[in-house]
DNA sequence: AACCACCTCAACCGCTCATTG
DNA sequence: CCAATGAGCGGTTGAGGTGGT
């Protein structure tokens, strides 16, 4: 509605963020929680838009976050829930806790839709002179899905196909283990609109050492000690063993994009 | 060693949705 | 109910990295 973007001021620094500026805002969400971004960059002084610090907050400092490396499980996840659910990145990061919605569709967007386009080719070929009348797994026929299938045939179906993307996951946490990281926040959610992150006093220091983590983990020459601390191993200890039950809920009842 | 082409991904932009007064 | 504002989402961009010639 007319509003001019925030990023118009005069002053507003653009750009990758400087480890300084990273270590700010980790600070500061630390002690006041993720939330009212506008107020961010007024309280912590950072010449940014308050949007560029939840960017930088959910898509790269935030607690729990696992980068590069997608499994082969994860990569079933992603497929199977695109052709679920479309271009929806953020209801799909929702199912990968660890993952943000960004990662996710980039790691769509540079990989994954090749390998399903180059496949899809291969299948095209192949079947060439057979009907395509079942829509099955292909990621560019959701909207055919919805218009060829009668309501409850298509809930049905999705109800279907969360077991089966909740059974890919768990198969893929389970082979994990050693590397999974998941966030210590209640919120698995990067994004939802209905986020609610505000950290309990007791998450609150694992919080932390995840952040610092992360930051640890983008500098290794600026943070080194901080990385080892053993706070950040005892906090992984305890993620792996709820994770599951994280996950199991999130599957259960998925967020509000249910459909 | 230098150049070029391609790839990756962090960050930005513009839009929509939600909330508030 | 409506307008203003804040927050979140998805598409896109471009700087930096990497591999090939």
């Amino acid at each position: 509605m007319g509003r001019p973007p925030c990023c118009d001021k005069i002053g507003v620094k653009k750009g990758p963020w400087t480890p300084e500026e990273d270590i700010t805002l980790v600070s500061y969400i630390q002690q006041n929680g993720p939330g009212n971004w506008r107020s961010v960059p007024t309280n912590t002084g950072l010449l940014r838009c308050s949007k560029s610090c939840r960017l930088r907050w959910t898509n790269y400092l935030r607690p729990g976050i696992k980068r590069g490396n997608f499994t082969e499980q994860e990569e079933q996840m992603i497929i199977h829930l695109q052709a679920l659910l479309g271009n929806r990145w953020a209801a799909i990061a929702s199912y990968l806790p660890q993952r943000t919605d960004n990662d996710i569709k980039n790691y769509w967007n540079t990989h994954l839709k090749k390998k399903l386009d180059k496949l899809h080719e291969d299948s095209d070929q192949e079947t060439h002179h057979h009907h395509h009348g079942t829509s099955k797994g292909c990621q560019s026929s959701s909207s055919s899905y919805e218009t060829t299938m009668y309501k409850g045939q298509w809930e049905r179906r999705l109800q279907t196909d969360i077991h089966m993307a909740k059974q890919a996951l768990c198969d893929a946490l389970s082979l994990d283990n050693k590397t999974i990281n998941l966030p210590v926040s209640s919120s698995a959610t990067t994004s939802g609109k209905s986020e609610s992150v505000v950290p309990s006093s007791n998450q609150s220091t694992a919080t932390y050492a995840s952040s610092a983590e992360n930051i640890a983990r983008l500098l290794p020459d600026w943070m080194k000690c901080s990385k080892k601390s053993p706070q950040t191993n005892s906090e992984s200890i305890e993620t792996k063993q709820t994770q599951s039950s994280v996950i199991n809920q999130q599957l259960t009842s998925p967020p509000s994009e249910g459909v």
